[in-house]
DNA sequence: CTTGGTAAAACTGTCGACAGTCGGCAATCG
DNA sequence: CGATTGCCGACTGTCGACAGTTTTACCAAG
């Protein structure tokens, strides 16, 4: 529990009362103030945050559709736990989505383009070079998430903007350390120039490498990490068809 | 308006309200007994179908976030219309999808994987020579979720079950007359020459041709399907960051 | 000390109700 | 006659309550 991280806007109070308990829930499991495999009572939320049920069941199913929440019929909601598997996974899928996204940015990069990637790199770096972890992984994502934008296919967006919750989840969840700045800057240096080369093979070498090396830095962190694997048996859950 | 479908009762009282209920509306949609952009009532909803608002309202945000509904704020829920671009970026996308998929499966085809393929696609020929347009769509999708699922990651097979209720929507929506039974089955076993070959560029030339007709198949169908681009400012909606 | 069963407590799924808000319509004004 | 403004109805967002089920606590027996 404790306070939600940032204070929600000054702007305006009551408005959207399932965002806000869903921002507060996504900001607690990412801060590790619920712990992964921790169960949520609704009541107890809803006492807490001052609310009724239903906007904190609303919002525990947003988080659900996000991956970052699960919920077992008639028992509640839990804190998705990742698995090292199951963190393969999520990168593995990055990676797909990732690939495929840059093949069609290069196909269509255009100088807005070229620009606002350019400019974000820059930001990215002055965030790298500051204390604030979580700014620095917001920018690396928005960065990544301006690559799919230009890709020019929404839906594509759509597909990583699902998965970058998890991905946060991911990071923050495992690293303890930080890339360093240097390190951050030139991966993505080198992606740009992949693009500005126009090559689609660069770019697919440069982009499997960018995330190959993001993901040897969060997965090499897991030794036990936490275990969601318990009564299920294992296939049946992964086919229902 | 216009009353849904078919007559509301007769089928409650079992568990799962909301399952129920957001299979209902499912079939209505791709039915087309909900016409795409039209508003959906919750209240009228839950009189309809004999439950109280709360089982509707998240069903259709299951639905929302399985791309089928879309909410707009103190407005309520609209079917979802796709237009020509958005058709082009589902089939983008799974595109996407499935090359992973398949490049992934080629390293690790097992005889198992094999076995199960094979016999999914004589189910899917045995459905293409019936009569059942429905039946023929669910097995063809059928074969390509196990397609994933033999791929080995759990989390892209999820993205493509969401994105597979796109795809019957698109697919339902838009196409009047059905494959030839014979186009099927052909263009299903050379996907599973093409892994038995364990060759990646022929798996991946054999994924593109196979998704390529299907894109084409529905593509060629859509002259007025439904357009949702009206008010949105067509920027801000895309990057709201 | 462990184990098995029963009862209480807590929780989820569902319901009906209320208030604020939005869109449409009509009356009014220029 | 057209545009503006105020009003009315409908609907969503939110709330508190009830019933059935699951979990936990407790007690007794081995």
């Amino acid at each position: 529990m404790a306070s939600p991280t940032a204070a929600p806007r000054a702007f305006i109070q009551q408005q959207n009362l399932v965002e806000q308990v869903a921002d507060y829930l996504t900001q607690a499991i990412i801060q590790q103030h619920f712990l992964p495999g921790e169960r949520l009572s609704e009541v107890q939320l809803s006492r807490d945050l001052g609310v009724s049920r239903a906007p904190v069941r609303e919002a525990a199913r947003l988080l659900e559709s996000r991956g970052l929440l699960i919920s077992k019929p008639r028992r509640g909601f839990f804190v998705r736990a990742l698995n090292a598997v199951e963190l393969e996974d999520v990168f593995d899928l990055r990676l797909c989505l990732e690939r495929h996204a840059i093949e069609r940015l290069a196909e269509r990069y255009t100088a807005d383009a070229q620009r606002a990637l350019k400019q974000q790199v820059e930001v990215l770096c002055e965030a790298a070079a500051g204390n604030d972890g979580t700014r620095r992984i917001e920018e690396d994502l928005q960065f990544h998430r301006l690559m799919l934008h230009y890709a020019g296919n929404e839906r594509l967006l759509r597909a990583f903007d699902d998965l970058s919750h998890e991905l946060r989840l991911c990071i923050t969840l495992i690293t303890k350390t930080h890339e360093a700045p240097d390190t951050i800057a030139t991966s993505h240096f080198k992606l740009l120039d992949a693009l500005d080369s126009g090559s689609p093979d660069a770019c697919r070498e440069a982009i499997d490498y960018h995330i190959g090396v993001a993901r040897d830095f969060v997965v090499k962190g897991v030794g036990e990490t936490g275990d969601s694997s318990d009564e299920d048996s294992a296939d049946e859950d992964v086919l229902p068809r």
